[in-house]
DNA sequence: GATGAATGAGCATTCATTCAT
DNA sequence: CATGAATGAATGCTCATTCAT
């Protein structure tokens, strides 16, 4: 696996300008027209820079995605982190509530980018920033446990752990990709919340 | 979305050993290079047949993988169907593993074909064989459901049926493209199997 | 020049109506498709016969469209042979008037089709039967100068009547291909045989 | 109708030799092989560029086409300007005489592309730059009726005019593309200018 | 540092024609 | 006689990438 590392960072206001007009200019054609619409060609144009600009700091197209993955994935890390930091003593079960709710609703805001990325272009789904945002999701499932106080008595928590945060982070990215009424998100969003909840504590919450 | 149908079927040996042969050698490129080296020239000659044969059935290069896709759904399916019709009585909860089981178990068996199917050629994840097989874990959840003699009290059936059929085609697919030994995903599989059971009963199987 | 003719003639009736079948089929796709959607496989197809067939009787696509071309060049010189013996004695500028209005008849007639043959075609214009017909307005141009009785007194006959000829025939297609209401063609029928009567008599018609 | 205009059009002296040397390469090969043998890949090879380069100027085979036809086409218009630029007192028979030779001498020096073009290739005759320089022939035809001091007596002066400038266009044209000696098209010509003047003014010219 | 003209390997696809049955 | 499955040379065109300016 390549690493997808631009060739050089802008270090100047002038360079950065280029550079995070290119990595838009993706994400605008990305939406308009998909990956097969996607040329590195038409990134510079639309970027309003040369195509030898584009080469000069990424070495391929590829890296152009990955970096706007990248950018992506630490949006939604960086809300994660928020919510985490809300959750305060709202109590276990709201707290799972809120955690999926927060998921659910950062990977929906940007959701033509989210399905390209992640369901048009294969390697995307390959990137550090990417499995590692869906490593984090162990971390929510863990949350859950904590939450059931020391009421989890799964016979492999680490395997538990890994298939709870598999179920979480597609199921997450399913219902953020839907095109439905946002209400109807939340219903379902709440809904795998309580599935979620029952799976790592095996009874549903006794609040509500 | 286009339908994806060959110009004709084969009707004759001759032909029929054709066009198995192309729909074999489009798998082998696959496994071999991946989509991006894909070719119809390559998959024509590899069948051991003219480039115009290969459009004298296949008006494209997608219905091809379409057909390949559709193939290996049928035998899903097929060995799904098998699945259902063996459980008898075997109780419940040793239901609801054997069918996990035997889902994993045949994905997993062409592992690689499926890998590059499902995970490296976008547009196969929305034929209709494949988002057929996906809503046929529809079943498996309503199976789980009467596992639990009438003791599934989800507030909202349809919704937490669809859910847990998203997370449990996504989890299976996951662990069957592991590579893994098989005793390893065996047990990832029936794991998977009781935090099924949990999300759809509320409590764990009584017997094992 | 290659001759194009037919690798053979039916000689059953079976034969024959296979043979006019492709003729037919050739013409009903140039009409339908124009040129580059004529292919042999289509006509076969059209015609109800197989490919094979097709090329039992004819060595190569062009020759199929040589024969329809002659058929409707044979069609216009059998009908221009009419309209001659029709003059009779009906006077100078009438005969004129009516052999130019007979020519552009017929080609008017199956406009779409010698459209396509005579101007999308390039050989068609240099088959014999196509510069045969071509050359029969010579006759007509002969008809004009007998009719003005001995006053023609044109210094060079024979070029006169060549280029009287040219301007006849390329005149006389392109008011018949005009896509316009019969009495407009009409119109301009009657007022190109009355230039071409100054041409060749050098005076106007006395009578009408 | 496409309107066959070029994706750029050279800005550059490197740019606008790559841009000749493929319009040039163009006429030559439709000299050479005709035009079923031209091919995008071929003009590349003979310009010297590669077929890449050609995809930057033009979208398509035919537009090459068609510029080629356009400049050719503005040769001959800038040529007939001068030609009625010289006219001055001469005359109205000389003056139509001079036109004519005009017009035949500009088509007949470059016979072979122009045959090429506007016999071979069938949309190159719908190219607004022809089908303008045909109706330029009505400024011809208008010459003629001026020549005539007034004594035009036509009863349907536009269709007359229309008309005569339909014969002078397919019969210059014809007369160009003839493989004959100049001496004998100069011949033809002379000739087809008395036509013309019967035609238009009724009588022969008085003075010559 | 930025540019953009130039590149060419490579791809999907067509269609006239053959020949074994 | 008729067939139609099979052919493959050839075509128009794309696009990631380079490098001279």
């Amino acid at each position: 696996m390549p690493d997808f590392a631009p060739k050089k960072w802008p270090r100047q206001a002038r360079s950065r300008a280029s550079f995070d007009a290119m990595i838009d200019a993706c994400a605008r054609i990305l939406r308009e027209t998909g990956y097969e619409g996607l040329t590195t060609n038409r990134i510079a144009e639309r970027a309003g820079v040369g195509i030898g600009t584009l080469y000069e700091f990424f070495p391929d197209k590829e890296t152009i995605v990955a970096v706007l993955a990248e950018r992506q994935m630490a949006r939604i890390v960086e809300r994660m982190r928020r919510a985490f930091a809300d959750i305060g003593d709202i109590g276990p079960w709201r707290g799972v509530v809120h955690l999926t709710e927060a998921a659910v609703a950062v990977m929906a805001e940007d959701r033509d980018i989210h399905r390209m990325l992640l369901r048009q272009i294969p390697f995307v789904a390959h990137l550090p920033a990417v499995t590692d945002a869906r490593m984090a999701m162990l971390d929510l499932a863990q949350q859950v446990r904590i939450a059931a106080g020391d009421r989890l008595d799964l016979p492999m928590p680490e395997e538990d752990a890994w298939l709870i945060a598999q179920m979480l982070y597609n199921t997450i990215l399913e219902i953020a990709l839907l095109d439905v009424p946002p209400a109807r998100r939340k219903q379902l969003t709440r809904e795998l919340a309580r599935l979620t909840y029952r799976m790592a504590v095996g009874r549903d919450p006794a609040e509500e």
